[in-house]
RNA sequence: GCGCCCUUAGCUCAACUGGAUAGAGCAGCCGCCUUCUAAGCGGCAGGUUGCAGGUUCGAUUCCUGCAGGGCGCGCCA
């Protein structure tokens, strides 16, 4: 979907204001110094204004499209402006000509150390090394909060994901989208929304009422009667057994020999109410917890279909009418009926929809649009779900209603999540609903543990397959992308075990390290860890903005390899090493290194809602 | 038939929302352990970014068309 937005129909009116430069002429600023390139952004920006007002560039440029980001290429600076190049044309001068005005006004500020125009237009400079060194400073100061945002504004966000039915365990189909849902949240949060994790199960429609039936054979059984197979159309699976049980143990012999329709509707109360209990049990295990649980009964019992099809009838977006037929497809009972129909094609749908079926009952999508227009009632501007890639038009049936209820106000993004194919030692494992195998959440994080299970989770795109390997995922090495981030967090800390017992009655703290002469830091090894980590804020930024929260996991691949790029420098140069015993102000400057990557690294899988390792051994 | 998504190295995937010489890992080849964890690192090789146009200073990225793959499709749930 991400890809969709980028794509661009829904872009422009899809991206809540303010983040598109509408209030100002510059870009979108985060409001945080801790992004080095945030202010060098406002820095190229002010010198352009102060040659606005000096007569060198025309009044009333739109500056929202400079940019200040770290080269492609590490040898072309430390950063790069594209200012030259997009304001040449709009002030009627030479890039190339404007980049060297620009490069010598640059060059005048303090912690510029070098810069010059190259290619098309680009202006690359170079900072001085306090400038980085202060980089590393902000991070231990701020610790895990390091990469926090002001970007969101405090926007309401609601994020609703897992959402499963309460008809049976968690299983791998269900972890992909519950562990992206759970990592934008924290995403989201750290870029500065005010973000609700939120869970809604349907309890009103056909399959509960399944549930409810299996539950009632399950519970005979329970009290000593021989039911034979689980009928065709019955969950079959085992763990209904233990909703039989535990319905005998709660109410006796009340239910049996009695009608379906007096059990029906409370033993299907009391099932859901046990699978949402065992839902949210399997979903601790991998540190889910949603705020907000909501189900489609209340909806639908409180009048909110009824409230909004009012609310639509007055916006004067119903009437009645009658749709073509569907073009191309096979339509063989294909009669044309007058239909209640919902202006949707106003709002981006390709035709009006139906909201209620002919013989005049809510049509499906109705309980849903309720569910919406109770969201943005409750306030939230940003409707983010996480669904399968095989609700493949969701979106397309959700948002012109959520656009018409909110006027405009509300958006709603859905992140599909394509299948995980999961494999035991390179063996595809087929399971099936029928026949009750399937491989439970609970049994992958036994195996494996909830952090790899996450991490793994966010290793893709969400709408690329996705091979969940047992065996890769444990796997100690540095194929393994969980691992190799995991190591390279406790390789941080084992520098510190080890200079504790160099300097045994060193001070290590954060205080401490604080006062480390930071300007010792000026080998290239070193300044490359520094950049990278000075780009984390932008990651997170980045990452927020297009709702993918997979980057991270890419980002902290990339630190990692550069940590253990370093490490393994030492070997062959032993100024490298982190520790020289003689030296202790530079072991002391590396040490306040070491320990800002070990606190990005943990920045970053807090995010990911995966746990640090601080130690590992074969 | 219509809609959405995808197509990048032999394989699995990136590319910071339009930037400079398209990057990692695996597989292949060559190197590095009396030294902070070699559970790691360095190097070599590998590309017409599916094809054809267009937009502009500049396209893997945006637009159009075509080809191939996936998913979805009505007033069903």
């Amino acid at each position: 979907m991400a890809r969709a937005l980028r794509r661009g129909l829904y872009r422009q009116h899809d991206r809540p204001s303010g983040h598109s430069g509408a209030q100002g002429n510059v870009r979108r600023l985060s409001g945080d110094p801790m992004n080095i390139f945030t202010r060098y952004q406002r820095e190229v920006c002010r010198v352009l204004e102060d040659m606005v007002k000096a007569g060198e560039l025309p009044a009333g440029l739109d500056m929202t499209r400079v940019k200040v980001e770290p080269p492609r290429e590490a040898a072309h600076g430390d950063m790069a402006t594209n200012a030259a190049m997009v304001l040449a044309k709009p002030a009627g001068k030479n890039p190339r000509q404007l980049g060297e005005t620009l490069t010598q006004k640059l060059k005048s500020i303090q912690s510029v150390a070098e810069a010059s125009v190259a290619g098309p237009g680009f202006v690359n400079f170079r900072l001085v090394n306090t400038e980085w060194a202060s980089v590393v400073l902000d991070i231990l100061k701020c610790g895990a909060a390091y990469g926090d945002s002001a970007m969101g504004a405090h926007e309401k966000v609601n994020i609703e994901y897992v959402s499963a039915n309460p008809t049976g365990p968690m299983h791998a189909g269900h972890i992909r989208g519950a562990v992206i849902g759970d990592a934008l949240a924290a995403l989201l949060e750290k870029a500065g929304y005010d973000v609700t994790r939120e869970y809604y199960f349907n309890d009103a429609g056909t399959q509960v009422d399944v549930l409810a039936r299996t539950t009632h054979l399950r519970y005979r059984e329970a009290l000593g009667e021989d039911i034979g197979a689980i009928p065709e159309g019955l969950y079959p699976g085992e763990y209904m057994k233990d909703v039989g049980q535990a319905l005998a143990a709660r109410d006796g012999k009340k239910w049996l020999g009695k009608d379906e329709g007096e059990w029906l509707a409370p033993i299907r109360e009391f099932a859901v109410g046990v699978m949402m209990a065992e839902i949210r049990k399997d979903l601790a295990l991998i540190g889910i917890t949603h705020e907000t649980f909501s189900n489609e009964r209340e909806i639908v019992e409180g009048g909110t279909l009824e409230k909004v099809f009012k609310t639509l009838t007055d916006m004067d977006l119903i009437y009645q009418g009658t749709l073509p037929p569907p073009k191309g497809k096979e339509m063989e009972d294909w009669e044309p009926a007058e239909l209640t129909l919902f202006r949707s094609s106003r709002f981006g749908d390709s035709s009006d929809r139906p909201l209620k079926k002919r013989d005049g009952t809510w049509a499906y999508i109705m309980p849903d649009i309720a569910y919406h227009y109770d969201k943005i009632r409750r306030g939230y501007k940003w409707m983010i779900n996480v669904l399968g890639k095989d609700h493949g038009n969701y979106l397309d049936k959700m948002r012109p209603a959520v656009s018409a209820l909110s006027g405009g106000g509300a958006k709603i993004d859905v992140i599909f999540c394509a299948m995980v194919k999961v494999l035991k030692n390179g063996v595809p494992v087929k399971f099936s609903k029928r026949s009750g195998n399937i491989i439970t959440l609970r049994e992958m994080v036994e195996e494996v543990g909830a952090g790899a299970v996450r991490f793994f989770m966010l290793s893709r795109t969400p709408d690329s397959e996705l091979e969940f390997d047992f065996a890769k995922v444990v796997e100690q090495s540095k194929d393994n992308p969980v691992f190799y981030v995991q190591y390279a967090h406790a390789r941080c800390h084992s520098v510190f075990r080890n200079a504790k017992e160099m300097w045994p009655d060193a001070d290590f703290s954060v205080e401490a390290l604080l006062k480390a002469d930071m300007k010792r830091l000026d080998s290239e090894e070193e300044l490359k860890l520094v950049r990278l980590m000075a780009g984390w804020p932008r990651h997170v930024e980045a990452a927020a903005e297009a709702h993918e929260p997979h980057r991270v996991t890419f980002y902290l691949h990339d630190l990692a390899a550069a940590f253990h790029a370093f490490w393994n420098k030492g070997r062959d140069d032993a100024t490298l090493r982190f520790l020289i015993e003689k030296d202790k102000d530079l072991s002391f400057a590396r040490l306040a290194l070491v320990k800002a990557v070990a606190t990005v690294i943990a920045s970053g899988l807090a995010v990911m809602g995966v746990e640090p390792v601080e130690e590992m051994h074969g």
